[in-house]
DNA sequence: CCCACATGTGAGAGCGCTCTCACGGAGAGC
DNA sequence: GCTCTCCGTGAGAGCGCTCTCACATGTGGG
């Protein structure tokens, strides 16, 4: 038999079923039996079937099985997130990692859709509505987004990544912000630090809440001053702003609590040009763990957070959603958090 | 009329294009006409298929087009590399967002494939081949990568991103390692330094080889010395590591490339452990541009790539190649780097 | 007045698959 | 020997769409 053309560009036209058929003697539907792993085939017939298969190199034309199916087996992962910085975050590649091993062993493929500015929200509903999509993981993590009512309304088997603020009553999927915040606090405590202060995170969406929250728990039936609470946006820079407000506010402090590992590493730089040293006169625990925690001088005690785990979870709930959507099962799941102690606290 | 069922996972069928045609009182080729922009209708047979269209919340069936049309308008982004490390990367991110806006653009949608094992390459030879994807884009780094030759043979348009090292003759785009590394080590050179280390990265891919080219062009006529080159693995213990031989080989260098950030930021530490002041006694410069290079002190110069630059024209490298596969065109495109001064040199 | 032609429209085929249904034959039970 | 199952198989409908083709109508030129 001749090699196969050298010419790129030229497709041969792919081999549909009626011609695996015809190759293997058999009619369509046992083609299709074969295929799909139905039991009610002879062993002869399936053996021919094979042959075939193997021989013109079929694979199923998946269009024209969704048209009958009513099904892609294809999930959506929308990040609606208009911020950049999403991807240089192991927060998101964690996620897509677990969501990818889960939904590949399921025979899914995962479609990576992203709803940066307002104009694509109204895409994003219409091919997600429109079912190119069986189902949904959406990672939004700020306040008042519309996408999570409309997939709901769609009727569209949906589960968000991290607890939503308020709004639509979705299942999701998080990380135990609050149990890690308090970890975190509760470690500075025990280490002997009186006067702990922390930098907040932004309010508008659950992580930064629950961080807090996480903070006053640890801090319990002790008083905690008002001034030793600042807030930041994650960033470096308004870590080192914050730390600069904290240190004016409350000089006696000697433990911080950053929200965010880019804020504790901005921290770090201001306690380094206030003179303080870190973590002798004070002790500074991050969160997130990102590989910048082990790069500071010192390295960045901090929390970690489960995060490929978390995409496994999201795509195995979706996908039971997706397969039974009105069995019973909690509305969401708590993932916990691990408290990674290195040298600055 | 009444309101929609609340009722989670109650989807109502989507209305067809037949119902459509039904409401607007004309035929079922008309509507498709007027959703496919045709501009053989009448204003009021437009007006009234838009109408219909409105009311019903009509989407159209892509399984049904795709299966008529041949097309998926979906294009693969197909990432082969078993390292985790590629989310953390900018480089990741940036190709993924400008691919995406330039697919989106187009009114195609990303689909993210991972291949991270061996295993994983069959299923995503048979998901390309299978035609479930118009046109690939593959990031593969290293080198014999058996995908590449696979799409080639499938006759599946393809755009490599990152110069492959040999093999299949596929499109890529890449950005200017060469002329990057060779921008860095003039600068160090204009400087005043004479004695200038690399520290180089894996010589199995092109971006590894091309940086040592790159420091190589630079140093010109002039001899550079065996015993001022020493290699890594782009990671931070490495270069702290390599840096730490150079030191010992050559006690006299008084500047160092690193071909990643990464590794600059070990050298850095091997730097100040060996007493060198940055960049007083060693001039110091990386490549990549991450955030990390402005939280280092001082704060490191580098090479900054056009990563989302790079996505964009693949993309659009891709859209092309998939509308006329026999356009004469150039086989690869190389995005110029710029070289990011701050402190480190 | 008839023909040529452009223009908007609808009928209908068919994309490649799944799945229901009916059918023939083999084996079991009477 | 006859019916009754059960099993493997094939015929055929139909998923929702696009697109070709033919048709009706309107318009202008000979």
């Amino acid at each position: 038999m001749a090699v196969t053309s050298g010419t790129a560009g030229v497709r041969r036209p792919r081999p549909t079923l009626e011609e695996v058929a015809a190759y293997a003697q058999v009619s369509r539907a046992t083609v299709s039996r074969v295929i799909n792993g139905s039991p009610r085939v002879s062993p002869e017939a399936r053996a021919a079937v094979e042959r075939a298969v193997e021989r013109l190199g079929y694979v199923a034309n998946s269009a024209a099985r969704s048209l009958v199916t009513q099904r892609t087996d294809s999930i959506a992962l929308v990040v609606s997130e208009p911020d950049v910085r999403v991807f240089a975050e192991p927060f998101f590649g964690g996620i897509v990692r677990g969501a990818s091993q889960e939904l590949t062993a399921a025979g899914k493929q995962l479609v990576l859709i992203m709803a940066q500015s307002e104009g694509d929200r109204d895409r994003v509903e219409r091919y997600v509505g429109g079912g190119h999509a069986d189902a949904v993981l959406l990672l939004s993590l700020h306040g008042a987004d519309p996408l999570p009512a409309a997939f709901a309304r769609a009727g569209v088997p949906t589960v968000i990544g991290g607890r939503p603020l308020s709004g639509a009553e979705l299942p999701y999927v998080d990380v135990d912000n609050r149990g890690g915040a308090r970890d975190a606090v509760s470690y500075l405590l025990e280490q002997g630090r009186t006067q702990v202060a922390t930098i907040a995170g932004p309010q508008d969406h659950c992580a930064g809440v629950d961080r807090l929250s996480g903070y006053r728990d640890a801090l319990g039936p002790r008083r905690y001053r008002r001034s030793l609470i600042a807030y930041g946006t994650y960033g470096q820079q308004s870590g080192e702003q914050a730390m600069a407000d904290l240190l004016e506010r409350g000089p006696r402090l000697d433990a911080v609590f950053a929200a965010s590992d880019l804020m504790a590493v901005g921290a770090l730089r201001a306690l380094r040009k206030a003179g303080r040293r870190v973590p002798d006169d004070v002790a500074l625990v991050g969160f997130d763990d990102l590989d910048l925690a082990t790069m500071t001088e010192p390295a960045l005690t901090t929390v970690r957070q489960p995060t490929v785990e978390m995409g496994r979870q999201m795509a195995s709930l979706v996908l039971a959603l997706a397969e039974r959507p009105h069995a019973p099962r909690a509305r969401g799941l708590i993932l916990p958090t691990e408290l990674v102690t290195r040298q600055s606290a």
